[in-house]
DNA sequence: CTTGATTATTATCATATATAACAATATCAC
DNA sequence: GTGATATTGTTATATATGATAATAATCAAG
């Protein structure tokens, strides 16, 4: 069975982001929380106060799908939000949400160290390089401040 | 704005194969046809009369979700379905299929280019090596024949 | 011939993502 | 200050993707 698209770096980069993902979402599945959300969590957690149209920013989505997904962590006490001004809101970790991203964090590490576990050690390096080239700074959009 | 994101090669990943399939999709759009429909066409295209069930494997999508693809291709002419045996159909490409498999070709090959000329020269034989060791062979699915 | 595996289909559901319209507010030019 | 414009967030909607379960038909192994 012929397969021209094992050639394809492009086919090798999406499976390998499928394969990725799917062992990832299975190591968070026991915390309740998926994989948009730790990112969440974590940019919160590093950016006490921030908005959301920071995260739609650093995250690349769009401002209309984070807003269910926020109102729900909120739902679930993960986060609190505060008033900036009268548009924006400022979202910070509650408690639980902050013993959350402990557990996020865990996973994450563990899942970062699976991923690079498999790729041999030569090409760690050039691998990390090669991948944030791919989508660093996305088309127009020049970075804000 | 601090990103620890950044650092995660698994987001790194992520991002990658997301931004790369959006130029992909805009590439294919003019042709009036999806990346997965485009991977179905070049597998066809190498192996006429080839089962779904193989494509499945192939792509590593579920038969379920692989039916009304099918269909709808036949239904555009650009695949043709003949019985193999009382289960399962052959697939090939009809004359419509196989100058649609053309263009995709192109396509495909304009973005593999695109994509590659993004990644630095000394990073690329790394890059993948690594992209195939993070898919290649997933899990416990022993390659059949 | 019976049992069990394979192939394809149908239906359903969850998730992810994209767009458009809207309300409220902030910012800027004047 | 006032009016035009941009930003922020929300709601509603559409599409694409992917997973699961149940069913029917058929093949393969003993």
């Amino acid at each position: 069975m012929h397969d021209p698209l094992r050639t394809l770096p492009g086919y090798g980069l999406r499976r390998a982001s499928v394969a990725m993902m799917n062992r990832f979402s299975e190591m968070l599945r026991p915390l309740g929380i998926k994989y948009t959300e730790s990112s969440i969590l974590i940019l919160i957690g590093s950016n006490p106060g921030i908005r959301q149209s920071d995260l739609t920013h650093m995250l690349d989505i769009q401002r209309a799908n984070l807003t269910p997904i926020i109102a729900q962590m909120e739902g679930r006490n993960l986060i609190m939000r505060t008033r900036i001004d009268g548009r924006s809101w400022g979202l910070d970790l509650t408690e639980t949400g902050k013993e959350m991203l402990d557990a996020v964090w865990k996973a994450t590490l563990a899942h970062e160290a699976d991923l690079i576990g498999r790729v041999p050690e030569a090409c760690r390096p050039a691998l990390l390089i090669g991948l944030n080239a791919l989508w660093d700074e996305p088309e127009g959009s020049a970075e804000k401040a």
